[in-house]
DNA sequence: AAAAAATATGAATAATTTATGAAAATAACG
DNA sequence: CGTTATTTTCATAAATTATTCATATTTTTT
C-alpha cells in the first residue's frame, strides 16, 4: 500500500473551469492540488500519492465508479464524489463503491474546502464508521451497513440515510423539511410527513422499544434528532 | 467594515416575477427582504447592512461580476449568485469571483431558502448558543434545548420560542401583543393572556423560586422582560 | 387600609402533532 | 412484462401541547 502525502490532493474533472476554481480554493489553503481531466491520467499519476482525491462522477473516458474502484483496489485514501444530480448519489452510495463523502453540483466551493477538511481529520483518525454506546450501534457507511448489538441491521437507502444524516450530528435537531432536502433531494415534491414513515421503519429495526426509542427521538413541534448516548436527553 | 443585519437579504434581480417569488418565500421564512432591480440601486442601499446577498450574474445595466467585487471591497457579507440555465461559464464566473455558492435557474426556491440558512449558519459560525450567568442557564437553538446548570430542561416549542425571543434582547419590555405576533404569528386570533400561561410554565421550569423570577421577570402593567444577570433588575 | 387593577395559577377543554398500520404508487429486478 | 421491494400517502388512534377560564394572589392607586 502506498504512502499517502500529507497535503497533496487530486482532482479529477474534465470541466476544466470548474477544476480551476476547486483548485484556487484549495491552495488557498495550502493545498497541493494536481488536475486530472480524464480517468486514465488519473490512474496514471496515482503512485505520487494523495491525501485526497475529489471526483467527478461523470467523466468523457471511464465511469467514476470505475475509477473509484480501481483506485480502492491499490489505495486506501479517502474519495469525494462529485455528482451532478441529487439522484445520483444513490449510486454513489448503494453501488458500494466506497466514496467516503460525495457533493451534488452545484456545489459551494467553501463548503467543498470545508469538506476536504473534514475528511482528513476524520480519516487521519480512522474509518468512515460511526458508532454509539459503546459500539451497541455501528453505521458503517463504506459498508453500506448497520449493525446492532453485532448482528447487521438491514436498512433500505433512504432509511440508511435518513439515519446517517442524522447520526453524523447527534443532538442536533431537523426538522422535516431540512431532511427532506438532504435525503431526497430539494426536487422532491411530496410531502414532508414521509418522513415520519421512514423514521417508525427504522425505530422498528434499530430499537428495542419502539415505543421509547432510545437513539432516535422525536422533537415535538420541531423535528428529530439522534442520541448517541440513549439515556441522555 | 459595516455590521450586518440579522435578517436581512438583499435581492438584486431583474426579472420581476423571480424576485418576487424569491422574496415570498424568504419572507415566509420570516427573512426581511430587500429587492433591487438593477446594480446601481444595489450598490446604493448596500449601506443598510445585510445579512446575504442574492445576486443575478445577469443585470440590465452592470454585470454581476462587478457589482460583486464591488460588494466585496466594502462589505464582507456572503454572496449567493444566481447564474442563467445551466452555461458553465456562468456558474464558474460565478465562483471565480468570490460568490459564496450559486445556483442554476431555474431553481427550487425551496433549495435557494435551505443554502440562505445553511450560508448564513456557516458564516455565523454556528454559534446558535445564548449563554446566561455564567453559562448557568444555556439556549441552544440547533439542539433546541435549553440547560440549568448543565442538565437539560425539555420546553415545549411555544416556550422555547417565548423564552428565545425574550433572552435576545435581555432587558427589554415585550408587551403581551408582541410576543404574542412574534410567536404565535400575526394572524393568531385567540387571547393575550394565554401569554401568562406559558410564562408561568417556562418559569416552573426554569426558576428556582417561581415565585420570585431570577431571569423571566414581569413588568407590572407592560409585560415581560427577561434578564440575563439575575441580580440586577 | 380598602378598592381597583393586573398578574399568577391550576384545571378543564380544545387544538395540534405524532405514531401507526395498511393501501396505493413507484421503482428495481429478473 | 410480471414480480418484488421500496417509497409514499392516507386514515385514524394516541400523545402532547395550547388555550381558556375561574379563582387566588399580588401590586398599584386612592
Amino acid at each position: 500500500m502506498i504512502t499517502m502525502n500529507g497535503r497533496n490532493i487530486l482532482v479529477v474533472e474534465d470541466e476544466k473551469k470548474i477544476a480551476e476554481i476547486v483548485k484556487a480554493y484549495l491552495e488557498k489553503e495550502d493545498f497541493r492540488v494536481t488536475v486530472a481531466e480524464r480517468g486514465e491520467k488519473a490512474l496514471a499519476v496515482l503512485k505520487e500519492g494523495f491525501a485526497l482525491i475529489i471526483l467527478d462522477l461523470m467523466l468523457p473516458d471511464m465511469a467514476g465508479e470505475d475509477i473509484c474502484r480501481a483506485i480502492r483496489k491499490d489505495f486506501d485514501v479517502p474519495i469525494i464524489m462529485l455528482t451532478a444530480k441529487s439522484d445520483e448519489d444513490d449510486r454513489v452510495r448503494g453501488l458500494g463503491i466506497g466514496a467516503d463523502d460525495y457533493m451534488v453540483k452545484p456545489f459551494s466551493p467553501r463548503e467543498l474546502v470545508a469538506r476536504v477538511k473534514a475528511l482528513l481529520r476524520r480519516v487521519k483518525g480512522s474509518k468512515d464508521v460511526l458508532s454509539f454506546n459503546g459500539s451497541d450501534l455501528v453505521l458503517d457507511s463504506t459498508r453500506f451497513e448497520v449493525r446492532k448489538k453485532a448482528s447487521p441491521v438491514v436498512l433500505t437507502p433512504t432509511e440508511f440515510k435518513l439515519l446517517q444524516c442524522l447520526a453524523e450530528r447527534p443532538g442536533q435537531v431537523f426538522t422535516r423539511l431540512q431532511l427532506v432536502n438532504v435525503i431526497l433531494g430539494y426536487d422532491f415534491e411530496g410531502y414532508d410527513r414521509t418522513i415520519d414513515a421512514h423514521v417508525k421503519n427504522i425505530r422498528h429495526k434499530i430499537e428495542d422499544n419502539q415505543r421509547k426509542p432510545s437513539y432516535l427521538k422525536t422533537v415535538y413541534g420541531i423535528g428529530y434528532k439522534f442520541t448517541g448516548l440513549p439515556d441522555e436527553d
